[in-house]
RNA sequence: GCCCUGGUGGCGGAAUUGGUAGACGCGCAGGACUUAAAAUCCUGUUUGCUGCAAGGCGAGUACGGGUUCAAUUCCCGUCUGGGGCACCA
């Protein structure tokens, strides 16, 4: 009976379907534990390799949990909203909702395929109307908030405009708009309409306008990643950024909250960084200048102290004032910089800060504190969304102010004395300000409080905290995401779930479901799809909204649902939320480092605030699984020929319509060496049947390089037939290789994805090895949050493992060869200390190290077919290879199934070890080992080293300065 | 450009809290079994010098410095791979 994991595997899984053991209750009087997978978007590649990486690692954990004795949730959904699967509805006229289901079976028979221990009778799916009926109620919960910036959390908005009746907003300033003052009789006498437009500037989901890709040939809003090299991927239209009004997340009165409660989390530090380096909160000031008597301009700084080096002030090109400040001499300059900045991303002007562009406005400002005429210029470097969008430029002190000056020749300011060359600013917070009135010869946090407390005398200034962060776009021009339940009425969005006053008409119900559309084109004026569907715009009451909620609408508040997934009264009950509560152990990729995690604990926050959870954190546990990275091949195709004939003159000899490749080591030879480069292009003018006359010094290529198939390539050799069957036009396809006959292609690291046809498919190894080999060697690779390239080479060593532990417990001709003789001292230690090591490194989540462990534990156990060694054994490696333990905890006689059992305990005294050999070094050297009792006592070890030959041989007579004895670790004598 | 993160043999990696660098596996080399192959098992495998051998001596964790009795581990600087940068998910 040989280890036929096919079989076993699928009897396994027959069994726990056929059995229901994964199904978990809310009612059990374990403990809990809740163990979550970031779920996946399915996409039409198809899971890869990479997904189950943190998969294996959650399911392992959950299965130990299991074994010890928790009642686990470890759930599994799908993330189903989402843009590729309205791209491809648009390539093809598919209907994403198809294709999504499509994609959603392949995604769930790729998962049981590895043995999960899913309970899939929580599934959740985002597009599900059941499941948005509740993303659209949250939505309104959120639309029907406010941030009570006092009590610190969300309150319903009516409670606001009870503020507002009776007191005006006095005491709840405008996140929205600052400026905005009134009292309650002023309240009461705007209109509806005028109300509400107040109100709207509180919401915690609110309307405002943003900037965002605009294509006009495609009559369209572009995603980032639709945008590449500055116009559109889908055919190649200019783009330009456009405000458009869209709904966004007050997430910034959070910002504080999200900041602090970071501390009592357990992620990585560098999670934790990465969240508050995104929130960005900076201290500093806010500083008005004023232009005219009627306009002024406030910038935010961080470094108030530095007000006497300003020599200048930028405004983003953005910036609402720079129309009305422009002279008459500048204006035709500023539209054409305006123009130009239009088609800048943001990333490249934060990036390209070498490239110094700008214009001046023509208008000066007023120094708050020396009254001197300050230019005022528009920059690109200067974002609209960040603080108020302008600047003060103190050019000796930053340097891109300093570079900006540089450039075009503005007189610089020198506040730091001998600190500021003239060569670079002088950017360190050290030292002491110079040149500065009353703020000379103070340190930069004397002088920011001096300062700050001028400016507040004189009325031009104010402390001020700035966050970076910056509200969250809310709204997409698209037709595959969740409605929003909101109706206008004149003019007037509403929630769909308030009484209208003066409209007898019922808004409607939750959910608001997505009607079916035949084509995906998008509406009038850049709206959504949903724009053309007049009958389903138009309702009794008034138009609904058109746009759809962003793909992380459904993301953020996904693990509250799978808690109680069929509830159709509230998104979750009560009860449900109360028992699992937080999630115990999150497992996803950094990738989502700030976006998804961020947003899921403001939803959290919010839920809470508004009295519907009991926490405010939803994952208190984070650990970051590493991405699987694609190693993408590419053959280069010979483009060009250049070569210098007897006049002199480069000759260039196209060839690209040839298909000839040429193999990575002869592209790299001919391009470092002349003769080789010659040759070759003999070969190819053979290859082509071109004659050229003649032929003569310097030869250089141009080749184009594209990625090939993965499975077209054995290692780096390239599978020449099949690239030649791939494609229609590479049937011509002619191959230049290397000496030896093969085609090397060139490899690069990067994010498997389809399109870069490096997608590996976890069903082919699983099909060759089986689930348990696949998830044991997945886990084998390395540590869980190390990110590194797929690669199959190893596989066999992890399966080889397998057949020799299934070899422990059955015979080929015997079968099971399992005996009831007592274990010796040594095997029971070893068992015991795989138990003890497993346990250990599964509650510290280092996975390949157990694998090493259960390796070296079947080794040491070769020729040991003792039941009570190999009966708990089966147990322990359970959580990583189920289906054998399974297997074979039925065939050692047991019933019900061994997810059930119990992780067996160690017991001490097989691990604990009383003697130690201990390497001994003479200044830091190591020289010799000695063996002694790890009781043993510090003199009588001293005592022996000391008259150790070998030691005595390195002290050279020397005497000892100093003995350095490590319990359990190590010897040093110092000499 | 900014933020986060990694870099250890031919390869994936181990070394958990500053304490014997290279566990475990792959690959490779040699051997056993076999008519042969597959499968399985055994031995060796960081590197230089040295020795018939057992061994001995030295170097070594991207690079350059530093702290320490002791550094893969801590600090400073440099190079370099990966992820993110707000409408991909």
């Amino acid at each position: 009976m040989e280890y036929n994991f096919a079989k076993i595997e699928k009897d396994a899984k027959d069994k726990w379907a056929k059995e229901e053991v994964y199904k978990v209750s809310n009612d059990s009087a374990k403990p809990k534990a809740y163990i979550l997978d970031m779920f996946p978007y399915p996409s039409g590649a198809g899971l890869h390799v990479g997904h189950p990486l943190g998969y294996i690692a959650s399911d392992i954990y959950a299965r130990y949990k299991r074994l010890c004795g928790y009642n686990v949730l470890h759930p599994m959904g799908f993330d189903a909203f989402g843009l590729p699967a309205e791209q491809y509805a648009l390539e093809t006229g598919q209907h994403p909702a198809v294709t999504t289901e499509k994609n959603i079976a392949r995604y769930r028979e790729q998962l049981d395929n590895i043995g999960f221990c899913y309970d899939w009778s929580r599934e959740v799916r985002t597009s599900d109307p059941n499941y948005y009926k509740w993303t659209q109620w949250i939505f309104l919960q959120l639309f029907q908030s406010w941030y009570d910036r006092k009590e610190n959390k969300a309150r319903p908005i009516k409670e606001l405009v009870a503020i507002f009746e009776t007191e005006g907003n006095g005491s709840v300033p405008c996140p929205g708009e600052e400026k905005l003052h009134f009292d309650s009789a002023r309240w009461k006498n705007y209109s509806e309409k005028e109300q509400r437009d107040v109100l709207m500037q509180y919401r915690l989901a609110y309307q405002g306008y943003a900037q965002v890709w605009w294509c006009e040939a495609l009559g369209t809003v572009l995603a980032n990643d639709e945008v590449v090299n500055g116009v559109s991927e889908r055919g190649s239209h200019p783009v330009e950024r456009k405000n458009m009004r869209q709904w966004f997340l007050r997430i910034t009165e959070y910002a504080e909250r999200l900041i602090d409660s970071l501390d009592k989390l357990e992620w990585s530090d560098a999670m934790k960084e990465m969240q508050r380096n995104w929130i960005g909160k900076s201290n500093g000031a806010e500083v008005r200048f004023d232009l005219s008597p009627a306009i002024s301009v406030s910038v935010f700084t961080t470094r108030p102290d530095t007000i006497f080096g300003v020599d200048f002030l930028v405004l983003a090109p953005e910036h609402a004032l720079v129309d009305d400040i422009t002279t008459p001499e500048q204006k035709a300059a500023i539209e054409e910089y305006k123009t130009y900045v239009k088609s800048r991303s943001e990333r490249e002007r934060m990036s390209e800060v070498k490239q110094v562009t700008g214009c001046f406005t023509g208008a000066y400002a007023i120094h708050p504190i020396t009254e001197k005429q300050v230019p005022v210029w528009i920059s690109e470097y200067v974002l609209a969304g960040y603080g108020t969008g302008a600047i003060m430029a103190v050019p000796s002190g930053d340097e891109r102010d300093h570079a900006f000056a540089k450039h075009f020749s503005i007189p610089v300011t020198n506040i730091f004395g001998d600190k500021y060359t003239g060569e670079e600013a002088y950017s360190s917070k050290t030292g002491i300000i110079e040149n500065s009135d009353f703020l000379s010869g103070m340190s930069v946090a004397d002088a920011t409080e001096s300062l700050i407390k001028k400016l507040e005398e004189l009325g031009s200034g104010t402390r001020k905290i700035n966050y970076r962060l910056r509200d969250a776009g809310f709204s997409r021009q698209r037709y595959w995401g969740e409605p929003f339940p909101i109706i206008y009425i004149d003019g007037i969005p509403y929630g769909t779930d308030e009484p209208v006053i003066h409209n007898e008409h019922k808004l409607g119900t939750l959910p608001v479901e997505l009607p079916h559309v035949d084509n995906y084109k998008p509406g009038p004026e850049g709206q959504g799809p949903l724009a053309n569907i007049e009958d389903w715009v138009e309702t009794d009451a008034g138009e609904r909204e058109t746009n759809t909620m962003p793909g992380y609408a459904g993301s953020s508040w996904y693990f509250l649902r799978y808690m109680d997934p069929h509830n159709d009264t509230e998104f979750a009950s009560r009860k449900a939320t109360d028992y699992w509560n937080q999630v115990d152990l999150y497992i996803g990729g950094t990738e989502h480092a700030v976006g998804h995690l961020l947003y899921s604990r403001m939803w959290t926050k919010a839920l809470h605030d508004l009295g519907y959870l009991s926490f405010d954190e939803p994952f208190k546990k984070l650990l970051n699984q590493g991405m699987i990275q694609g190693s993408s091949r590419f053959v280069h195709k010979i483009d060009l020929f250049f070569y210098t004939g007897p006049s002199g003159n480069a000759t260039p000899l196209p060839v690209h319509n040839y298909n000839i490749f040429i193999s990575y080591g002869k592209k790299k030879e001919a391009e470092s060496n002349n003769n080789v480069a010659r040759e070759l292009m003999v070969e190819v003018c053979r290859l082509a049947n071109i004659e050229i006359e003649c032929l003569d010094n310097n030869v250089s290529i141009n080749t184009s390089s594209s990625r090939v198939a993965v499975d077209l390539v054995d290692g780096l050799e390239l599978k020449m037939e099949s690239f030649k069957e791939w494609r229609t036009e590479n049937l011509s396809a002619k191959f230049i290789t290397e000496d030896d006959g093969k085609f090397i292609c060139g490899a690069e690291v990067e994010k498997m994805s389809k399109s870069k046809y490096n997608v590996v498919n976890p069903d082919d190894i699983v099909a060759q090895y089986g689930a348990d080999t696949f998830r044991m060697y997945e886990m084998f690779l390395g540590p869980i949050d190390v990110s590194k390239p797929w690669d199959t080479k190893g596989i066999e060593g992890v399966h080889r493992f397998l057949k020799k532990l299934w070899r422990l417990y059955a015979d080929e001709q015997q079968g099971l060869i399992v005996t009831d003789e007592a274990a010796t001292e040594a095997e029971l230690r070893t068992l015991h200390k795989t138990i003890k090591k497993i346990g250990e490194d599964i509650e510290r989540f280092s996975f390949n190290t157990s694998v090493s462990q259960f390796m070296i534990c079947v080794n040491e156990l070769s020729g040991c077919h003792k039941r009570a060694v190999l009966e708990p054994l089966a147990v322990v490696i359970c959580p990583f290879a189920p289906h054998i333990a399974e297997e074979l905890w039925l065939k050692l006689g047991n019933t019900g199934s061994v997810v059930n059992a119990a992780f067996p305990k160690y017991e001490e005294r097989y691990v604990a070890e009383n003697s130690k050999k201990y390497p001994v070094a003479v200044n830091g050297k190591t020289r010799a080992e000695m063996e002694f009792q790890l009781d043993a006592e510090q003199s009588a070890i001293e005592q022996a080293v000391l008259a150790d030959e070998a030691i005595v041989k390195w002290m050279e007579g020397k005497p000892v300065k100093k003995f350095i004895y490590v319990k359990n670790k190590m010897i040093n004598v110092v000499v």
